[in-house]
DNA sequence: ATCCTGTTTGCAAGCGCTTACATTTTGTGC
DNA sequence: GCACAAAATGTAAGCGCTTGCAAACAGGAT
């Protein structure tokens, strides 16, 4: 008769046990200093007997909040997206809340399906990777009121919200490096710009510094994440009789391919040929002689849009786009043009 | 009058505007083959004209099912780690479930929590990163009827299932090649032991495998996980004036610290030093001479895990330890012992 | 004591959905 | 056409919790 049977404790079997009405146990747990100690205590000794825990989905329906935050992400498998996802899980679980993730893979259709799931779920939030998708994706966050945001774009003049960094800045500053120091060949290994409008930023940033020096890319290649793709690529590039002398990549992974293939081929780095990558990975510092590149503020950014979905949460006004330096670190691999190169 | 204010949509606001029960709207939405074509389509109407989506926590709450997932790891940081979730994600999602995914860092009591917020938010299954946790944890895992396992660890005789491989047996084919090779100094560079059954078995897996041979380790240093840490650390091994001819590490971030001190410092790697890693990364393989290690299957680990816990949860028997082959990879960093160290 | 104010507690109405069970509709064989 | 089984639909009772509101209580001030 005490125990209904062989199902979890609610809490009204709580309540029952501990003498009080269920609003109370409610309150205790939810909201202790409502309630005067002598009761509480009741309470806690009732919940600890049971063994009793809250059921979320419940909580959720009744209270009409998760305490859940979403993020989604192309993939795992690549650092600077794991690296965020980290710093974001851990200030999200420090507020109390959990994080629910979801990683597209790439493909703009699943992302979406992600997204949706995740509202169905109930996020409070939600952190997303870029600003392209579907407009009906943002239709539905706006007619839904979820606070969104968008990272590793700082778009001022959108209407979705930004927190990240200037793609296209960033390369242009690598470029006036570069050019600074003799280079006029350049050439670009790229990531997949499909589906992917960082990538697509990081090109046209380079396209743009070197047409505003009368330059023109030797070659813009693609390709996908991995050092294979890099080295890959980059033996593709210096096969012509015109190879370039600086070589900029879409991110460190495909520079540090693109590094350990020149070394292969005996290419002397930074003699013969510069290259430069995008990210700064812990890898990129440590690798001789070292890899120049853009440092992306990834920890930083983490912290930055959990905070900003949190403040959103809490409705307190806040800016709405955020730009984090994105510099550029000088490192071993790049250096003067080789004088044929040269002015 | 139509729409009730300014809220979302719900089942009965469809039911209405479609003319039939919210029990019809609930079958179109979850059984769509219990309807007839012509009424499904009626209600598929009204969903898309009120922009209708389900409340999650409601289903979740009348049907006692979330279809969510839960992972606990130490970190995202790691690449295995981030390699596992990404698999485990995708098989995930692929069969229309969500990851909830919580990191604990290494920290024994916020992976205690973390694992009863999964519980409270009611995951259909749990996967875990090793053995080492409190009883009590099992505990309520059991009580609460919620299957989970264990990866990265191989415990056939243990209650709680395990997915994963034997790091003892991994380093004791290390360690036998190595002494095939005329090695008789070995040092190891192992990850933080404290929280982490991992790390500690790997460690006691090399101690063995060295009695068993009748030698003893000249050295056994734990390090963090980083590259700055694997150089420090071989930079401290070399030191002295019997430093080893070999150095195991307890991961391949470790060891690639370790490989590149070992360069830096004019240490001619393998003719002078072997060094071997664990985990096998994309880097092992590209980095200059190549770096020997143990293969971990992870993908093949998460992908296991995921349809482990489907399969519990359809209640379909199933083994409850898998062992996944931890392969030994022989590269360049791994060479015969220098003559002064030999038999 | 008495009245008033401020707290603490209980009551009970949902939150939006699923799902036995009851009821109606449809289809079948004769 | 009719009786009957099978399929489709509706009815309504929850799922376990939160929370507005009312009732009960405590502590001063008078």
């Amino acid at each position: 008769m005490q125990n209904q049977n062989h199902s979890r404790p609610t809490l009204e079997d709580v309540a029952r046990k501990a003498g009080v009405s269920t609003a109370t146990v409610s309150r205790c747990l939810s909201h202790p200093a409502k309630v005067r100690p002598a009761l509480r205590q009741k309470v806690e000794e009732a919940v600890n007997q049971l063994g009793y825990t809250p059921h979320g989905a419940a909580r959720a329906l009744a209270s009409s909040r998760t305490n859940a935050i979403g993020a989604v992400i192309p993939t795992l498998s690549n650092a600077i997206f794991a690296n965020v996802v980290q710093t974001l899980q851990r200030e999200v679980a420090a507020a109390g809340r959990t994080l629910l993730l979801a990683a597209s893979d790439y493909d703009m259709a699943r992302e979406a399906d992600q997204i949706r799931d995740l509202v169905v779920r109930g996020v409070d939030g939600l952190m997303l990777t870029g600003e392209d998708r579907d407009r009906s994706v943002y239709q539905l966050l706006q007619k839904r009121r979820i606070r969104y945001v968008n990272t590793y774009v700082f778009h001022p003049g959108s209407e979705n919200p930004s927190i990240g960094f200037d793609n296209r800045g960033a390369m242009a500053k690598l470029v006036a490096y570069l050019h600074d120091l003799g280079h006029r060949r350049f050439a670009m290994i790229a990531g997949l710009t499909a589906q992917n409008d960082r990538a697509r930023e990081r090109v046209e940033g380079t396209k743009a510094a070197l047409a505003a020096r009368g330059l023109e890319a030797v070659a813009i290649l693609e390709r996908a994440y991995g050092l294979d793709a890099g080295r890959d690529a980059l033996r593709r590039l210096m096969r012509g009789d015109a190879p370039p002398s600086a070589v900029l990549c879409g991110n460190d992974v495909l520079a540090l391919g693109a590094l350990l293939e020149a070394g292969r081929l005996g290419i002397a780095v930074p003699a013969e040929l510069s290259i430069a990558g995008f990210d700064d990975l812990d890898v990129a510092r440590e690798i001789p002689p070292g890899l120049t590149t853009i440092h992306a503020p990834l920890e930083e950014m983490g912290r930055q849009a959990a905070s900003y979905l949190m403040r959103q949460e809490a409705k307190e006004a806040s800016v709405h786009h955020v730009e984090l330096p994105a510099e550029l670190v000088v490192r071993g691999s790049t250096g003067p043009a080789p004088s044929q190169d040269g002015p």
